[in-house]
DNA sequence: AGAGTGATGTCAGGTGCTGACATCGACACG
DNA sequence: CGTGTCGATGTCAGCACCTGACATCACTCT
């Protein structure tokens, strides 16, 4: 994962073979694809961590408390996974952000988030259509936070971002 | 396309190579990588036509309307666009929906059109963090509705299901 | 009639990815 | 101590995706 980052960022991703990332990393081409599914999936392999991170606070969240209020933690908890791995995720949003290959597999796993927060609505007695919009309008929150957070003018930290943009969100909504 | 989305639905994406789609079609396969940039891009080569019908109905609205207001009929004329390829747009979906790199693209398609929203909504004056949220929300909305609507269980039109997934968000967000 | 233009065909080649089989070291068991 | 199992890796062959370079052909403008 590291010769794989490396690579992408010094010369592209594209200009980069998977013999090369094999090569630096001391091993065959035919063991990266035993680690990894492709090319690009070694860049994704602890975006489950997110995930989780997301679900359980979701799951944690008192069972009487309205959507609004349990998936502001989840939320929060989502930051707080990344939030000591500032400069790692910039190295590497820069990369997927020069690639609409890589940037294709992130939107999978934002997704895949995404699914994983509508089944833990649903599980709370949302409709189907309230869990899946409100999900999407949390994942899509926590997406432009990272965003911002990512660039390099940004001060704050990422959970206060998040809640910044939550807070729009409602604004902008009402 | 026709023969890409026949091939795709009989035998499934994997197991159709570029080379059956261009014998279907009577042209070769080098000319099928001049038409479309790859074996997948042969389903969404509309796709630019759902974003213009948002962001054209997002610029039409009058500019002291507040970004909520404008963003409704936008969600409409997007809906709109589908309303009468239903049947279409189910086969497509049921191919999407099996097929992960598929789906990536689709995603792919969705987050230009959140970015082409996020432009409008900052030339209406919002900040980058509400308009952002705001465009995520509302093309989230329209994925929900969008899901929904191709359910064989569901009767309503596509402008009908998207209007109920905007309450919904309102509803949960408040 | 001839030149230019755009779409298509043909060919060669690189890269991603997979299946099948072989090798090797660690460990368990008798 | 010898042996068998097992998991990780190496080796090799091969298909499919995708691209660049050049040729061909129909069509159009002059």
């Amino acid at each position: 994962m590291a010769a794989a980052l490396e690579l992408y960022d010094e010369r592209g991703f594209e200009q980069t073979t998977v013999a090369d990332i094999a090569e630096r990393a001391g091993v065959t081409e035919r063991t990266f694809f035993r680690h990894f599914g492709d090319k690009r999936e070694v860049l994704f392999d602890r975006d489950g961590g997110l995930q989780t991170a997301f679900v359980e606070a979701l799951a944690a969240a008192p069972a009487d408390a309205d959507a609004w209020t349990a998936l502001a933690p989840a939320l929060d908890a989502g930051c707080d996974f990344l939030a000591d791995r500032r400069d790692h995720a910039r190295r590497r949003q820069r990369v997927i952000d020069a690639t609409p290959g890589l940037q294709e597999r992130e939107l999978l796993k934002l997704a895949a988030l995404t699914a994983a927060l509508t089944a833990g609505l649903r599980g709370r007695g949302l409709s189907e259509l309230a869990a899946g919009v409100a999900a999407e309008a949390v994942v899509g929150a926590f997406r432009v936070a990272f965003t911002r957070w990512i660039d390099p003018a940004e001060d704050r930290d990422l959970r206060t971002v998040g809640r910044a943009a939550l807070a729009e969100l409602r604004a902008v909504v009402s």
